[in-house]
DNA sequence: GCTTCCCGCCACTTC
DNA sequence: GAAGTGGCGGGAAGC
């Protein structure tokens, strides 16, 4: 299959950003539902019916040997075209429609004109941010962004119950200790040590969706699931959410989920899924690349439904990105080695360089003269809230969530075993603190 | 030269 | 055993 000869008349790379995006958005619901409620083989059999930005097909989906696919790559490649961001936009404009129900794999990878593991990986995310949910092999359940919320509120309370002191682990709980042995059992030891060690977010996760199987297999699949991009994506989600982080950069996210003492390979792999998982958040709006400020190190800020208008019209137009390396452009050049995760004085040092901007945004926002333009959590409705700023109904609810928030800096106990991110903890409550006692003045009086 | 991230191999899981 | 799933890292595009 020649593939670049098939190029779609590409919605156009070179246009406004979003135009492909919203061309796929408009088309696709100018020619209707592609896989919608419709019963799995149905939907299956269809052509494809939307006409979405069609990369050029390499190697992938056709089953293609992957050796003529790279023949081809000489002319009219372009990764921006193939980029997972792009794909996710896309399969967004497909899916987020009002009769969409279920969908099928393979159908989202044949309209999309993709191979099936691209749709793994975006469904791995959305899933895991509650987009859609995994029913049966092969086939999701769509749930819209309706259900962002739910799932990271969800996710939040999950983390803070993970965080909040209780013993680490619940003695039925077979995370840790599952961890271990399954670490000790694994013949990749060095591995497991890296992950056995850096598990405290990753153990968190109390997937029990997974019927309780066998101990053995449980055990593999528990150490697969903890690597899972889904899990991934929740954890670095968790981030931003538990903390308020505005943003972190993927270095810092990956130090922060793996924690210290690991090796540098077990890094560059955790940072290249999570530049994975950036694409497809960032795609959602849920996220933005930005710079962080004196380092100048490109870092992510959360966006969460903030800056979401209205659920229905947000579908995934990646922020005024022009291409790919837009939404990154100013890529780093911090002149550091690779190697330079290795050093752990340094690591801990630049952590707390990261927390100190952290801190610095946070306190940014509070000090922002106007505090109703504060959002407190991913969801708070921003654009209600401006509304309403001076109305007592939203003061009360205000404090009232600010009252969340002090509970939680009360009976937080984080017990991250790093300790960079104790310390980055630290900052925050005490920033927390700080904002609380200065809004309840105000709130008071 | 470095960052970003696509691609597809292949191990693992599920049917 | 076949099909589905997805971790992983090589290596090339992009800057």
């Amino acid at each position: 299959m020649d593939s670049a000869s098939g190029a779609a008349p590409a919605a156009s790379v070179a246009g406004p950003s979003s135009s492909a995006a919203a061309a796929a958005a408009a088309a696709a619901s100018a020619s209707g539902p592609s896989s919608s409620g419709a019963e799995p083989s149905a939907a299956a059999a269809q052509p494809p019916r939307v006409q979405l930005f069609q990369p050029p097909v390499l190697g992938g989906g056709a089953g293609s040997g992957s050796g003529v696919a790279r023949a081809c790559r000489h002319h009219a490649y372009s990764r921006k075209q193939k980029s997972l961001g792009l794909l996710c936009s896309n399969f967004v404009a497909l899916y987020d429609q009002e009769d969409v129900e279920t969908i099928g794999l393979d159908d989202a990878a044949k309209q999309l004109n993709v191979e099936r593991r691209r749709i793994y990986d975006i469904v791995n995310v959305l899933e895991s941010v509650g987009i859609l949910v995994r029913r049966a092999k092969n086939r999701y359940t769509w749930l819209g962004f309706g259900g962002v919320p739910a799932a990271l509120k969800e996710l939040k309370e999950r983390a803070l119950r993970e965080m909040s002191g209780s013993p680490v682990l619940p003695p039925m709980e077979e995370s840790s200790t599952a961890n271990l042995s399954d670490d000790e059992d694994d013949e990749k030891l060095e591995d497991a040590d890296e992950d056995a060690e850096s598990e405290k977010l990753s153990q968190s996760v109390d997937n029990t969706s997974d019927k309780p199987d066998a101990p053995g297999c449980r055990l593999r699949s528990d150490h697969r699931k903890e690597k899972s991009l889904g899990l991934l994506t929740q954890n670095f989600v968790k981030l931003f959410l538990t903390m308020e982080v505005e943003t972190i950069s993927l270095d810092e996210a990956a130090r922060l989920l793996l924690g210290e003492g690991h090796a540098e390979s077990n890094m560059r792999t955790k940072v290249r899924r999570l530049y994975d998982i950036a694409n497809v958040l960032s795609s959602l709006n849920l996220i933005e690349k930005t710079q962080q400020a004196d380092t100048r190190k490109p870092a992510f800020r959360w966006l969460g439904q903030a800056k979401r208008k209205q659920e229905n019209t947000m579908v995934a137009l990646p922020p005024a990105r022009p291409n790919k390396r837009a939404f990154g452009t100013d890529l780093t050049n911090f002149d550091n080695k690779r190697g330079r995760l290795d050093s752990t004085t340094e690591n801990k040092a630049k952590l707390m360089q990261g927390a100190g901007n952290i801190v610095k945004t946070f306190e940014r926002q509070l000090g922002q003269g106007n505090r109703s333009d504060f959002v407190y959590g991913p969801f708070h409705p921003a654009v209600v809230k401006k509304q309403e700023s001076d109305d007592l109904t939203v003061r009360q609810k205000e404090r009232k969530t600010i009252q969340d928030w002090e509970n939680l800096a009360v009976s937080f106990r984080p017990q991250y075993q790093n300790q960079a991110l104790n310390d980055l903890f630290g900052h925050y409550v005490e920033a927390w603190k700080s904002w609380y006692l200065d809004l309840t003045r105000e709130t008071s009086s």
